[in-house]
DNA sequence: AGAATGCTTCGATGGAGGCCGAACTATGCG
DNA sequence: CGCATAGTTCGGCCTCCATCGAAGCATTCT
């Protein structure tokens, strides 16, 4: 019986169906408050209130109050990894779904990771940027390259490191098994195809649809 | 409620400290047989059995029957890519480990992760191939340049493609957050290294210690 | 064939934990 | 100040499941 790391109390915590269905609603990136988080999960609200305060001792989530409202959010990128590595287990091993369907087509094309655009867009783009030598990569690190803030600022994106948050990271995709591009450039990225309207959020879903003239902007500006 | 691949049927699996050890265990890549595994988790062997179909119906493992015994392993390397996630989460999370501690210190350094060498020996051993332009290498995506081959070959490393499994791969390290090599040549090398008695393994652990003059051979030949 | 080993199945037990309603605290609003 | 909304805490219920001993197969050794 060897000691490690406690990671059956870190999967015990995912391993509960309400837990697990609160987790997968912050993987949209957003923080929501417990109310929502109940309705997410479909348990009523002291029982939501149980699970959160185990996932926040637990380290998983982190909270910021606001007024009477208290909103959940992941605790950070690397906990965002770790469920999209046992969501890529799930989809493997679990023999239901034959048919993928129309909406889990979507979420193989563009979604919503953590705070950033993950799917086959998202990783054609961190080619895209690198082949440019706007990024330079190096295994997981990817740094800046000097011209690139210039670049950025171009189309209205700021690159100001932050601190405490890379402003480059690889993130693993599940669904194309590639990386593509998180940290706050990522998140900057994300925000500017929703601001400017190239695509929306599905209701209640972390894909992203972008409509047919939104698309052909998203690959000038970044594929281009 | 949103549906999706069943996340928390797979990290529940992974959530009791029983299956969570015997997981642990079969990181070592080699395949174990039940007792071993009771032993590992420290439970009974009834017990450990139970656990054992639960791991298989969820597909988490495979299982080889020779003679009356039957062998466990992880079903692939996706699997261990997960433990190795959840790994991360609970190692950043854990605020137990004050200290490292040697044996922990010797896990950073080299180890087995699942059947190939992972920990910093074997990052920077990625790094080097890749540097030598032996490995070409897309983001995950690794492929064998042309001359790889005839140089494996001479140093005794046969790397023809068996079918199903990639030849290299890219695995994401928890201690070092960068690549090391898996697939077939990843396995292939750590098989060399042990058969060339450049290192053994620690009892009982996933570590890998190298001799002094072994280390200075693998330099030598992978890193030189 | 008989004994020994490796492993699984069965049945019973007990404990952990998920669940909700009700009561309590806290913040905001008129 | 009272009412409404957001959230947590408490107590009790109930289900699930990890656990083990004993018995049952299967395989190998002698």
């Amino acid at each position: 019986m060897r000691e490690g790391p406690d990671i059956a109390r870190i999967a015990s915590l995912v391993g509960d169906p309400a837990r697990a269905n609160m987790l997968n609603a912050l993987m949209g990136g957003t923080a929501l408050t417990a109310s929502e988080l109940a309705l997410e999960a479909g348990v009523s609200l002291p029982t939501a209130s149980s699970h959160l305060s185990k996932l926040m001792e637990g380290g998983l989530l982190t909270v910021a109050s606001q007024g009477r409202h208290r909103y959940y959010g992941l605790a950070g990128p690397q906990v965002a990894g770790m469920i999209e590595a046992i969501t890529g287990v799930a989809e493997a091993v679990g023999p239901k779904r034959v048919r993928p369907g129309p909406r889990d087509g979507a979420m193989r094309v563009a979604r919503v990771c953590y705070d950033h655009l993950a799917g086959e867009q998202a990783v054609a783009m961190l080619d895209r940027l690198v082949d440019r030598k706007l990024l330079l990569r190096d295994d997981n690190e990817i740094r800046l390259a000097p011209s690139a803030t210039e670049h950025f600022a171009a189309i209205g994106i700021n690159v100001a490191a932050k601190a405490r948050r890379p402003v480059c990271r690889a993130c693993l995709d599940w669904s194309v098994r590639r990386s593509h591009l998180a940290g706050t450039l990522g998140a900057a990225i994300l925000d500017k195809i929703i601001a400017e309207k190239w695509a929306r959020r599905e209701k209640d879903s972390r894909a992203v649809v972008f409509s047919p003239p939104g698309k052909l902007a998203f690959e000038r500006v970044f594929l281009g």
